[in-house]
DNA sequence: GGACAATTATTTGTCGACAAATAAAATTTA
DNA sequence: TAAATTTTATTTGTCGACAAATAATTGTCC
């Protein structure tokens, strides 16, 4: 309840530099769970107030957020949410899928015991919320088992990547949830479970083809929520 | 104190939210081409009276460019200019080769007209560096072709990723460009009009190829570069 | 003389305030 | 009444200043 999160007066000298921080993170989070829609304007005096900081320290982290893509700043005018670019998904698919493909690979090549154990730990987070029907939190838990998987295969190019595409595709599949199939997503942890034993095999070419099963798999589903979307111009970026 | 400053009084009221984009280029600029050189200092006050600006601005474009990896800061200490990483730099050719490969794919399946147009400009430029031993060109227009080629391909998550990577092998490429082989170069050129007569082609399993054989070539004579620098302890990261 | 402690100095992070740029409202005018 | 123009209001970009955190310096004691 009254943790030290956001609220009107919460206690103000939590570290000298921690507060850029955690208003990035806090509104990092609401971006990607949607808390915070595509095209709402940011206000930087009610985030000043929210957070009980100067605009200075806000102002940079919305600059952070920025720099991310997160968010589009309008230059002497508004700042808003980035919105999801419906007209250019091919190039975020694509890309994502080269990202599975790539970060897989590596891992079945680099991976050390370690890594295993923080993989199968997410995993089983994944198969937990498959179980318990929990979509935002397979949404979120499939992020991280993947993220997992990157950062076995080592390669910082691609992990700071691959965590970009993976963020950006919770956005979207935020989206879309509520049309989510019970059925299919008993697929993905089977998929997984192979995934991860032709990493521990260290079987590179068997990785990279499942991985490339396992996106497009993602991907064609995805494809699939938003054909089947009938909201009038849901797919218009506006 | 008082020492030569680039332009101490220039034209203070250039526009209204211009100046921390050009202190962000500027210094992005200078960092690339290793004027400032990696593990040096960030003074912003320094940074403030040399653009006549406030600590403000300066901070904001500061922050843009610890965002992309290019400065170091850290908390509540001093802000550096980054150090390359030479202990990953495998991460960083396998990235780029990836990139290589990846980009120019694309081109072959989605260039226009007015691309080919562009890209053709930039090895011109690259073919007149060359003729002119003009080695720190020849690293700008080398980079310049590769990014017209990319945007030609249009996936802008490659193009980011892509551009970065270019500009970090700007930064290497500096570092011992001392040692440059006179004879090499022109080899470049005539990979580089076979990649594009690949990409006009639209023949886009011979561009995947070309561009690996480029890619390879590029790597392995960094790494000749590296492995022949006779510097005491040039090889750590400091 | 060297190690430790206290003091000073420098630099960073944050603040409140002001001015330019833009949006919104009010007024005028045809 | 509607378009155009002036006035007001809101919001962003910038500034100078202050306080916390760290580095540098000095002083003290063994």
């Amino acid at each position: 309840m009254t943790k030290t999160k956001e609220k009107k007066a919460d206690q103000p000298p939590l570290k000298r530099g921690s507060g850029v921080t955690h208003v990035y993170e806090t509104l990092r989070n609401e971006i990607i769970e949607l808390k915070l829609t595509p095209g709402s304007p940011i206000d930087e005096v009610q985030l000043s107030e929210r957070f009980s900081l100067s605009r200075t320290p806000i102002r940079e982290a919305l600059v952070r957020l920025a720099a991310e893509g997160l968010i589009t700043t309008l230059t002497n005018r508004a700042t808003i949410v980035s919105n999801i670019d419906f007209l250019n998904l091919g190039d975020f698919f694509d890309a994502l899928t080269l990202m599975y493909r790539v970060t897989t690979r590596l891992a079945a090549q680099n991976h050390r015991p370690e890594h295993v154990a923080e993989i199968q730990a997410f995993q089983d987070a994944f198969a937990r919320t498959v179980a318990e029907q929990d979509v935002l939190g397979m949404i979120a838990s499939n992020r991280d088992f993947h993220v997992a998987i990157a950062k076995a295969g080592g390669n910082r190019y691609y992990i700071e990547l691959f965590t970009r595409l993976l963020d950006e595709g919770r956005r979207i599949l935020r989206l879309y949830y509520s049309s989510f199939n019970d059925k299919l997503p008993q697929q993905y942890v089977t998929e997984h479970e192979h995934i991860i034993a032709a990493i521990v095999a260290r079987d590179i070419a068997l990785a990279d083809e499942l991985a490339r099963v396992h996106a497009d798999q993602i991907v064609s589903q995805i494809q699939s929520y938003i054909s089947a979307d009938t909201r009038p111009n849901a797919s218009l970026s506006l």
